[in-house]
RNA sequence: GCGCCUGUAGCUCAGGGGAAGAGCAUUUGCCUUCUAAGCAAGUGGCCGGGGGUUCAAAUCCCUCCAGGCGCGCCA
């Protein structure tokens, strides 16, 4: 149970006690604005404040003198109403105990354990390559996994390819006529053709591993089979790239495979729950039923099946693969949430067995102007382009620094200096630093202790020692936040507090220290807290942490 | 026109009922000792405007202003 709620609890049984009316769900206990202020803090005087028609500081006074935990040490009422509430030692010390057995455990909630979970995410249309825009995705999803991980999900990671498009026969299209004109057989060019040097490109290996045989077969068996090549083409690319960032997927799943009848199944299943209708030769999903301003086709007039209902019996297909939780990533311009969420629902699946996390556009500066990007123009920044020029660590850190729902402004001259004001650069170094100290210890033949029982953590009294420890029995509660609303960002910002937080006992407190062997114990007990504890939070973020800089 | 997102320090952004925050920029101190890619302190704000709900609003509601995205029998 995490410690918050705990106080809660407590807060809950004196108001109970006392006869005060007020659920605890309305005790509001959180961290204040400056650790100086304590570790958490209620304004539940203020709440009781109309009921009670007493003055704030009286009641804060009547419940801190009720007030009595293991975990707390001080229990301060204010003058203002606040009651701020300080952690004891004996709970700072077993949360480092915690830290150093087990890291991961100690910041874990694992309410999803024996759970299986997918994440659905990048997905981009197998019709170029990732940009910086489209990549956004890839960092956040595999961050949101491993959020997951954390809680104990089993999580997989899926892409789902969209190989039926129209868009993949447009590039297809496309790719025929550089193909005709390399060959020196000129066709008339398609009617929309596809931009981006990758297209002539695509042609050029096509020759190159089959020669001219597609200008010896129908022009639309041609295609067919060049839309096949571009596509697997396109994907061993993306995925490369991908790769190069450090995200891999448990599957790729076409979205062909759906059109085997299994989408022809879920569209009568959903007509047999009476949701679907029949106007102007196209089949409804009555969408306002639900409250949406207008029904959507499932399947148009000349019969084929729309995006949307793909997308409804691949999201079927995900859940009965026995999936408890499906967590996909969009880009803020999908605009179909909430149709398939009330398909999946009218299927009979859990309303909360689909969660989906948006993102919003990447606006891209150099030299402080707008790098305007159109796919469609042709004029785009690729992913890897990115990657080669900042690195991978440098780019997560930047993508996962904002709110997802933030639009985000990308300073490509920052990436491209590799910036050393960055602030995975503040953060990397502290666990740099940290390995330092270990290399020092071994060059004074210091045995770094590996018990908790052979040093004496009592020893660690500076206010930057203590702020450290206190950081530790914070970050469960930390954590949480960022698991429960999937939001990588803060654990991003997490990290930065913690990196500070070792700085500044760096800078306060020398560690190796011949001259008296104990504190020493206790210190590089307490650096390798640090370092264990920063690489549970870089492995959520997906960075590396360097032995040196 | 309708829907979603956004407006917080000079810049980029966290926070999303409770005590105004970080990084960058800027000013000033701190290296014969574990990496100064660091630490410490200072400057900088009617949280877009106005109204409402509340003991309490940057946060919730209404309205106005400004910007982004979406609004096909496209995917």
């Amino acid at each position: 149970m995490l410690i918050r709620s705990k106080i809660v609890q407590k807060l809950h049984e004196i108001t109970t006690k006392k006869g005060w009316d007020i659920a605890p769900e309305n005790i509001v206990v959180e961290q204040p604005p400056k650790i100086q202020m304590g570790d958490f803090a209620t304004t539940l005087p203020l709440a009781l404040v109309k009921s009670l028609r007493r003055k704030p500081v009286d009641i804060a006074n009547e419940i801190a003198s009720e007030f009595s935990m293991d975990e707390v040490a001080s229990v301060q009422p204010l003058p203002n109403g606040y009651i701020n509430f300080f952690f004891s030692t004996p709970f700072l010390q077993s949360c480092f105990k915690s830290v150093l057995e087990n890291p991961r455990g100690f910041i874990s909630n694992p309410s999803g354990m024996g759970k299986k979970a997918l994440v659905e995410f990048v997905s981009a249309n197998p019709t170029g390559p990732l940009t910086v825009a489209n990549g956004r995705s890839a960092p956040i999803g595999d961050a949101i996994a491993n959020l997951l991980e954390i809680q104990g999900y089993h999580c997989d990671r899926e892409f789902f390819i969209n190989d039926m498009g129209a868009k993949a026969q447009k590039v297809a299209k496309s790719v025929f006529f550089y193909y005709a004109q390399q060959l020196h057989h000129p066709i008339p060019p398609p009617e929309e053709m596809y931009p981006g040097d990758y297209v002539p490109l695509l042609a050029s290996s096509y020759i190159e591993k089959e020669g001219d045989a597609l200008l010896h077969m129908p022009p639309e068996k041609a295609i067919e089979v060049l839309q096949e090549y571009c596509i697997s083409k396109m994907i061993s690319s993306i995925r490369e790239d991908l790769e190069f960032f450090q995200i891999y997927f448990q599957s790729w799943f076409k979205e062909s495979t759906l059109h085997d009848g299994y989408i022809q199944d879920t569209f009568q299943q959903l007509c047999s729950q009476k949701v679907v209708e029949e106007k102007e030769g196209a089949h409804w999903f009555l969408t306002t039923q639900f409250g949406d301003e207008k029904d959507r086709v499932l399947i148009r007039s000349n019969g084929l099946p729309t995006y949307l209902l793909g997308d409804i019996a691949y999201h079927r297909n995900k859940l009965e693969r026995g999936y408890d939780l499906c967590v996909d990533v969009w880009g803020a311009d999908q605009s179909h949430v909430n149709p398939l969420k009330w398909a999946l629902e009218v299927l009979g699946f859990a309303s909360d067995s689909l969660k989906t996390v948006t993102f919003q556009l990447v606006h891209l500066f150099r030299d402080n102007k707008e790098v305007k990007m159109s796919k469609s123009g042709g004029n785009y920044i690729t992913l890897r382009d990115l990657l080669n020029e900042a690195g991978p660590d440098v780019s997560r850190f930047v993508y996962l620094s904002r709110s997802n729902e933030q639009h985000l402004n990308f300073d490509l001259d920052v990436a491209k200096n590799r910036d050393p004001k960055s602030p995975v650069f503040y953060a990397q170094y502290a666990f740099t630093r940290c390995k330092g100290i270990g290399r020092e210890a071994e060059a004074c033949q210091i045995d770094i202790p590996h018990r908790w029982d052979d040093v004496d953590i009592s020893l660690l009294t500076n206010p930057s020692e203590i702020q450290v420890l206190r950081r530790f029995a914070i970050m469960p509660e930390l954590l949480d936040r960022a698991c429960s609303s999937l939001a990588p960002h803060l654990v991003t910002q997490d990290i930065h507090i913690l990196a500070n937080d070792f700085h500044s006992f760096y800078e306060n407190c020398r560690v190796i220290d011949t001259t008296n062997i104990e504190l020493t114990k206790a210190r590089l007990l307490l650096v390798k807290g640090i370092e264990q504890l920063l690489s549970v939070l870089f492995a959520i973020i997906g960075i590396q942490t360097p032995e040196r800089m």
